[in-house]
DNA sequence: GTCTATAGTCCGATAGAC
DNA sequence: GTCTATCGGACTATAGAC
């Protein structure tokens, strides 16, 4: 897209609306009319990669414990992530760079824990536990998406996001004691 | 200050900065000297807290393991808020009414994660685990502010988070044996 | 498709505090 | 003199209204 171009080449703050519609062949108006405002462009599959992890999460037998089945919603998630590696890479470089793009992001993933913590209340699950679940879980994707388009890491998403989930049981299970 | 009266009385959106500025006796241009934008009169303070939470961090004895650290981090901005209470329940029913709010939050919340997590490192933390330790005690920071703040209850702030950090363990407890 | 309100920036000028 | 706070007006871009 039009749009994605621009904000690589020249940063998201300095490109305009203007100029996106122009090399798009269209009018201001009808780009405010696909979206919402200049950073949507970024966000607009979003609701469809919710979709996919709130249905991995249900689709797990109801014994799966919870942060089991939240695992199960991530790796779904990392999944497709995965196969949109060159995307998901580039779309991340532009969002670093801009605090208004990382604040849409973190709005986004506070939206699927809201999701997922609803998906585990339907299977039984307390409060606060669902809740809690559903943010340490987006904790352990964030950090896990994070490494993987640092640019130094080579492993795959999946692998990175096991390992961060290891980790927080490390931390959090040793302190249990 | 004009600006949270006018927030509150008609909403975030429905109020200009040129109403704030007559109300406060100053010019807009003035008032964009004190704040960046019109959401940062609300998140002025945030700097501090961050402070506090990242001092008592690192004021923990070095044999103190990374959760319990970061708990104790927790504790001291709770007692804070607490002090608060009333400005704090004002202030986050302002922003639940607003997304544009919300964002800033969510930003501020996760800049605190990252300084936590930065006083991990130095306490000689490695990552993933600094980071992931400082990301799940903001998870349960906010799962016990917003239960806080809901109106419904009526438990001490740090009571709430006591209750959460326990449904943390428990819940990753559970799942790592 | 045009028109308009509002946010936020830039430049320069002014005035009191120390 | 220097530092900091105020103000005025013009300007651009977003975003919503008509």
């Amino acid at each position: 897209m039009a749009a994605m171009e621009l904000y690589a080449e020249r940063g998201f703050e300095q490109t305009t609306v203007a100029e996106i519609a122009a090399r798009a062949g269209l009018t201001e108006r009808t780009f405010f009319r696909h979206f919402a405002d200049k950073r949507e462009v970024l966000f607009a599959g979003g609701h469809a990669l919710q979709e996919i992890m709130v249905e991995a999460v249900t689709a797990t037998p109801a014994s799966c414990p919870p942060l089991d089945a939240v695992a199960a919603g991530l790796d779904a998630g990392a999944a497709i992530l995965q196969e949109r590696g060159d995307f998901s890479r580039k779309r991340q470089a532009i969002i670093v760079a801009n605090p208004e793009l990382q604040e849409r992001e973190l709005i986004k993933l506070a939206g699927y824990a809201v999701a997922i913590a609803q998906a585990l209340r339907e299977r039984g699950v307390g409060d606060p536990t669902a809740s809690l679940t559903a943010e340490a879980g987006i904790a352990v994707f964030r950090v896990a998406f994070e490494r993987w388009t640092s640019g130094t890491e080579r492993r795959d998403l999946a692998e990175l996001l096991h390992e961060s989930l290891a980790a927080l049981k490390a931390v959090v299970g040793v302190a249990a004691e």
